[in-house]
RNA sequence: GGCCCGUUGGUCAAGCGGUUAAGACACCGCCCUUUCACGGCGGUAACAGGGGUUCGAUUCCCCUACGGGUCACCA
């Protein structure tokens, strides 16, 4: 066996959407899977759709999900470059094209647009499928040859068979046979000179010994061309694995509509890295064995490309939120803080307060780093709140009863010098003790008052505790103040 | 429309001829608890339909239905 090549082949169009990144993620796992090497190929051969930066964030995707190529265009290897606009300028493209045409497996083809248009309408008025109707293949050579020294715009195309049919394999989905007659003669070099994809790929996996292509679905049923062009050549047919789609949950593809298209958006949501590469590499895979947080090495390690589902998966917001709590939970406080510090900066400005204990409370309860700010603005300033809020059933506490309870603990902690959570925890409970109440009763009207929410990260003693003395007590005295006024007939 | 692919609970998914058809998310209930959450325990819920093959089909074959993909000088 051969050691194994993947490779991740993006067009520079944008940001990098989820269903891509599966796949490159797929890709990258089954090379390492089996110690085999990753490339990155950037396919630029549409010189109308480059977006600018577009490779940059690529780049920079790649890097932060953690799928670091071995070969690619920042990254020399021994079958560069990898840049199909900078391998166009030594003609490998046209190269191959003519040698296929020196095997009549292809042809040059000097129709315009006016024409093909005009066949398309044709066909399409009679109900049938369009196919290039091999109109050039009938010129001589010295036909070709005089329109060419003409200078007349040419293209050339693949020239397939009308009759029999073509079977290609995919380790996932198993033999696809098509009909001969449903294969186009697809555009192998534009008029602009440059390959299309369909060619591009084919040649470039090959020279550059790619033994895994790896793909979206979507390519599904243009393989048999890929085919007949590798059969054409002589070349070994790589090892095809087309991905499912991954889809919304209205099961349709994923759109930047519904602002969950791209990593970036994802990355902008509050997700996590490392969250996000686990969710996705879910999406049409699974172990197996009931286990579903992976890490990178993790994945690396389980990943049989033979396990990938055949079926489309929806992409689950819910469960996607649930998986990046958990990593949210499980991650570092060091290492967490400084993913927040900016948010929480936005909304603690009082310099009193404790960032990192308030994050530290929060951690717990997130389920993207964006909600936040959500649960912790009230450290800064206790929110309007309707009186109601201390009112609890079990607790057996209402408006009225929590001013009494209010009051009574008051004194209590004016009277305390130390505002530690220890200190704080002992000092209530000892009248809680005392005054024969239940925790809550106290404890509930405390942290409505101190919060003006109806949940909060960590309780009374927590908040207090961050707070300090005098912002506690003020707090306090205000719900005291507050319940008054509204309690006055 | 032609061609291709797919179809296990709401979602992700195990299963690969014989199972009480796993597990996770979500949902519901209970417990824990100073709230919500977390955590613990439990519950509701699925083999698209119809024919075959077989002693026996979720598993194999065919048809239908539904869903999706693709039919460019885009990738």
């Amino acid at each position: 066996m051969s050691r194994i090549r993947t490779r991740y082949a993006p067009s520079p169009t944008g940001k990098m959407h989820v269903g891509n990144l599966r796949t490159a993620l797929y890709a990258y796992l089954i090379a390492k899977h089996e110690e085999g090497d990753f490339l990155l190929r950037i396919e630029d051969t549409d010189q109308e759709r480059i977006v600018k930066g577009a490779t940059e964030i690529i780049y920079r995707t790649m890097a932060n999900a953690g799928l670091l190529h071995d070969e690619g265009p920042d990254k020399e290897g021994s079958v560069g470059p990898y840049v199909q606009s900078e391998r166009q300028l030594s003609g490998i493209y046209l190269d191959h094209a003519k040698k296929l045409i020196d095997k009549g497996e292809a042809y040059y083809c000097f129709c315009g647009k006016e024409r093909l248009d005009k066949l398309r309408e044709e066909m399409e008025s009679r109900k049938e499928t369009y196919h290039y109707d091999k109109y050039c293949m009938n010129l001589s050579e010295e036909e070709v040859k005089a329109k060419l020294k003409a200078g007349e715009s040419y293209v050339i195309r693949q020239n397939n068979p009308t009759e029999g049919e073509t079977t290609f394999s995919d380790v996932l989905y198993g033999d696809i046979t098509v009909s001969n007659s449903e294969l186009e003669d697809m555009i192998l070099i534009k008029t602009d000179g440059y390959p299309t994809y369909n060619f591009a790929n084919v040649v470039d996996d090959h020279l550059m010994g790619i033994t895994h292509v790896v793909r979206g679905n979507e390519y599904l049923s243009s393989s048999p061309k890929y085919n007949r062009l590798y059969e054409a050549f002589g070349w070994e047919i790589p090892v095809y694995v087309h991905c499912p789609l991954i889809t919304d949950e209205e099961h349709k593809k994923l759109s930047k509509r519904l602002g969950h298209a791209s990593y970036e958006d994802l990355v902008e949501l509050g997700f996590l890295d490392e969250a996000i590469i686990n969710f996705v590499a879910l999406l049409g895979w699974s172990s197996g064995n009931n286990v579903e947080i992976f890490s990178l090495e993790e994945l690396i390690k389980a990943f049989d490309y033979k396990h990938i589902n055949k079926s489309p998966a929806v992409f689950d917001m819910k469960k996607f939120k649930w998986m990046n709590s958990e990593y949210i939970k499980n991650m570092d406080e060091d290492k967490f803080y400084p993913l927040v510090e900016k948010l929480v900066s936005e909304v603690i400005k009082n310099p009193k307060l404790d960032k990192k204990k308030i994050v530290a409370l929060a951690k717990p309860r997130l389920e993207t780093l964006k909600d936040i700010n959500n649960i912790i603005d009230f450290f800064e300033s206790v929110p309007e709140y309707d009186k109601n809020l201390y009112t609890h059933k079990r607790m057996k506490t209402n408006p009225e009863n929590s001013i009494d309870f209010l009051k009574q603990v008051l004194p209590i902690l004016e009277a305390s010098d130390k505002f530690t959570l220890d200190h704080l925890h002992e000092i209530i409970m000892a009248f809680v003790q005392e005054a024969g109440i239940k925790n809550g009763q106290v404890l509930w009207p405390l942290r409505t008052a101190l919060s003006g929410k109806m949940s909060t990260p960590g309780g009374a003693f927590d908040i207090m505790d961050i707070l300090g003395k005098e912002e506690s007590i003020n707090r306090i005295k205000a719900g005291i103040k507050k319940l008054e006024a509204e309690l006055e007939v």
